[in-house]
RNA sequence: GGCCCCGUGGUGUAACGGUUAGCACGCGAGGUUUUCAACCUCGUAGCGCGGGUUCGACUCCCGCCGGGGCUACCA
């Protein structure tokens, strides 16, 4: 687990540019972090700002915005690819020059007649001299490309079943396979931990690597993502992207702990990490070969424990960031009887909103807790309210518990008829600790609303 | 078609050539309780299939089935 100072660790995440990033992604991205920082090494970014064939709009700032938010820092790599230009041209005239690569005329459909003839073969082309022509990298007949690869082990693939791939379009613009492998080599990248779905690529890097003459990084592929229907991971399995884990509500800990046991455990079972102990325990020699299905149940879980556990002070700064408020007194006074409620930030605005604006009643929860008995004791509650020295939650539940006493009737039946009468809700924190925040005069307006409202009802068509 | 990867309960995972296959989420039951949560207890459910190797396979080998990726002058 030492690094060597004199040959720090960069290891280097490429998201795909074209839009959010995607939470296979954001688990990518993590795994590099984790492993870079446990290692004393650095996560390096490289960002394609090309896209020519889908002409999609890339939009390098919203990937950024969400690597930040996932609190996880980079060394900025190649942004523009324009940039490297040159230096992408200089490696391909040097593997021409060589005689390793070469210009070959052959189109798509030219290829595919080939292998109609030649059976299921690697394409081989002809040299030309046509300047226009596409350029191939040159591999070999014999032999197998080996991929050391940490997690799946050593994988092969025969070199006879590999085409001469292109590595340069006719008009010069160079092709992925060759820009990563030369991009890496230059930013002396480390480690390439990315999915699996560029396992097959690695031999075609790993072949350019050798033809330049580079010493190849180590490689390692992580297994994929799915919906829970087993699918690739979209945007109709709900969040899938981290841009949406934000707006739904998680904490950035959570998030990043979550991800990191998709794909890896600890051999003690160990579920809630902080990232310190995530950076210190993780290794990706450790992380599983099976793709996994991304879960919001479990992360919605996780996401509760951290909010819990979080002190007020930090828990009201999020809260008013997520709900663009003034983490104020009074918000701060929410957030302390709400806290152990809510599994996500969306979830606390429900619990707290009747302190901040006048609620609506759900009707269905009135109707449920509006019964006969409701009015005599709201009656009763409004007097002991009214009478009570102090408005604070043990204040007020011994002066409410009274009445049960009196009137011999369970908690239910007092609480709940005040719960939506303050909240217009069944559901809502604690009732003494509801009552103390939203303070005795507002209490007391509602509370005589719903009697009004009672008793106008009973008095009602509706009434039996 | 060719090449490659993968397969432990519903989900994420742990372990091991020999354990009653562990943990967590979820789900179910009970407890606690002013609602909802939280919390506590108990429970539920798994090694894809078939052959080998072995005294003994979830674990090693082969085949099959299933899922996925690559096979572009995309990234």
């Amino acid at each position: 687990m030492s690094s060597d100072p004199s040959n720090p660790v960069r290891v280097r995440f490429a998201p795909s540019p074209t839009g959010a990033l995607h939470i296979g992604g954001a688990r990518t991205a993590l795994y590099n972090w984790l492993y870079a920082r446990g290692r004393g090494g650095q996560l390096v970014l490289r960002i394609e700002d090309t896209d020519r064939e889908r002409s999609t709009p890339v939009n390098v700032e919203q990937i950024l915005d969400a690597l930040g938010w996932l609190e996880l820092d980079w060394d900025e790599g190649p942004i523009s690819q324009a940039d490297r230009a040159d230096r992408h041209e200089e490696a391909l005239q040097k593997l021409v020059d060589a005689g390793v690569a070469y210009r070959d005329s052959a189109t798509a459909e030219d290829v595919a007649a080939w292998k109609e003839e030649h059976g299921n073969r690697g394409y081989r082309g002809t040299p030309t001299d046509d300047a226009g022509a596409a350029v191939r990298l040159k591999v070999p007949d014999e032999g197998d490309t080996l991929v050391a690869d940490e997690i799946r082990g050593e994988v092969r693939f025969p070199n006879a079943a590999s085409d001469d791939f292109v590595i340069a379009r006719g008009d010069g613009s160079i092709l992925y396979n060759f820009a990563v492998a030369v991009d890496d080599a230059d930013m002396g990248i480390t480690h390439v931990i990315r999915g699996d779905d560029h396992l097959s690529n690695t031999p075609k890097q790993l072949l350019v690597m050798q033809a330049l003459g580079e010493e190849p990084p180590r490689f390692a592929h992580l297994p994929l993502l799915h919906g829970p229907d087993g699918k690739k991971l979209s945007k109709r399995h709900g969040a899938a992207s981290v841009q949406e884990l934000r707006e739904a509500g998680y904490l950035p800990a959570a998030v990043r702990n979550y991800l990191a046991l998709l794909g890896w455990g600890t051999q003690d079972d160990t579920t809630i990490m902080s990232t310190d102990e995530l950076i210190e325990r993780f290794d990706i020699a450790d992380v599983g070969r099976a793709s996994a299905i991304f879960d919001e149940q479990k992360l919605r879980w996780l996401n509760g424990r951290f909010m819990r556990e979080m002190d007020l002070d930090a828990y009201t700064e999020v809260v008013a960031r997520h709900l663009g408020r003034e983490p104020d007194e009074r918000l701060r006074a929410a957030c302390e009887i709400a806290q152990e409620k809510a599994q996500t930030l969306e979830e606390v605005w429900p619990l707290i909103g009747f302190l901040f604006e006048e609620p609506e009643t759900d009707e269905k929860a009135w109707r449920k807790v509006m019964k006969d008995g409701a009015l005599p004791l709201l009656g009763d509650a409004l007097e002991a309210l009214r009478g009570v020295e102090v408005f604070e939650p043990a204040v007020l539940e011994a002066s409410l518990g009274r009445i049960l006493a009196e009137r011999d009737v369970k908690p239910g039946k007092l609480y709940q008829p005040i719960r939506v009468a303050i909240t217009g809700t069944s559901v809502s924190p604690g009732i003494f600790e509801s009552l103390a925040v939203l303070g005795r005069e507002r209490s007391l307006e509602r509370i005589e609303r719903a009697v009004q409202r009672l008793s106008t009802d009973r008095g009602g068509p509706t009434s039996r």
